[in-house]
DNA sequence: ACCATAGATCAGTTGCGCGA
DNA sequence: TCGCGCAACTGATCTATGGT
């Protein structure tokens, strides 16, 4: 059956059972209910106040209103990746209100929860919520990469994080995708970025400001407003000359304040 | 020693937007 | 409509740490 099924690939075969022996496995550990003493271990989470513990009765979120939709009317959106991916984005975000680095039995437990809700997400092969599983992982893993500001994550990152950088050996691929989350900061000055101040002022001084003026004019001062930060300008010079971090979306930039402030 | 879990990295895939 | 570039995601692998 296997090799029928992987035809000409002896590694695929191998890999398949190896797959099915672990799916026999996980059945049996993860499909154990969730122990109490699992929602108040870890030394981490108590460090910070914002994080503690999933509810046991965790409630799987609303999804957008199309997504929902899709889901009142049992679409298998499983099969689709863009909305597999927001399924997991909005678990992810409701998961986060709780804690940034929920133990196993929390992703089982939501996996699960998605699973019961939705009985026809389930996955074909295994406990059913495998890929759930795993995918609410990586997501997590690959959200908590870039926040460096958030207390727990680096206290993380110096415990497990490897000092060894291979900047060398990394490839153009992996250089664009570092890139495409980084800070413009190339080709600014004293000069242009004054010139981004300006039109941001303009732009503030306006009933309905340019959001993409804002936005694009904000991404390029950010290297510059840190390094402004980290010399010693205060907090009110920083919201007097960049106004737009007053407003909700500069709320982020103020988290990024802080974190600067604390590492200094 | 072994296992679970973390971050780091690389290579490949997929979906989307945009211009020709 | 097609091809291209990019972002987001996935799978795999490696190394490090902490608990048993």
């Amino acid at each position: 059956m296997i090799s029928y099924l992987f035809q000409g690939s002896f590694k695929k075969q191998a890999k398949f059972n190896k797959f099915v022996h672990e799916m026999k496995e996980v059945v049996t550990i993860t499909l154990e209910t969730v122990p109490a003493e699992s929602y108040q271990q870890t030394s981490t989470t108590e460090i910070n106040a914002t994080s503690g513990r999933l509810p046991s009765g965790f409630a799987i979120p609303p999804f957008p209103r199309d997504l929902q939709a899709k889901l009142d009317n049992k679409e298998p959106c499983q099969k689709s990746s863009k909305d597999r991916h927001r399924i997991i984005r909005v678990l992810h975000e409701a998961m986060i209100e709780h804690t940034m680095y929920p133990t196993n039995a929390e992703y089982v437990q939501v996996a699960k929860a998605l699973i019961v809700k939705y009985p026809f997400l389930k996955d074909l092969e295994g406990n059913g919520y495998h890929t759930w599983h795993q995918s609410l992982k990586r997501k997590f893993k690959a959200e908590r990469a870039p926040l460096v500001h958030d207390d727990e994550v680096r206290k993380s990152k110096e415990k497990f994080g490897h000092k060894k950088v291979r900047l060398s050996e990394q490839s153009p691929a992996a250089c664009r995708r570092s890139e495409s989350g980084a800070i413009a900061v190339i080709g600014e000055d004293a000069s242009s970025v004054e010139g981004h101040v300006n039109a941001l002022h303009i732009q503030y001084s306006k009933v309905r400001p340019d959001t993409l003026v804002v936005k694009d004019r904000m991404q390029r001062t950010f290297a510059w407003r840190r390094r402004e930060i980290r010399d010693g300008m205060t907090v009110e010079d920083i919201l007097k000359k960049y106004p737009f971090l007053k407003t909700p979306s500069g709320v982020s930039d103020i988290t990024d304040f802080k974190s600067v402030l604390s590492l200094k």
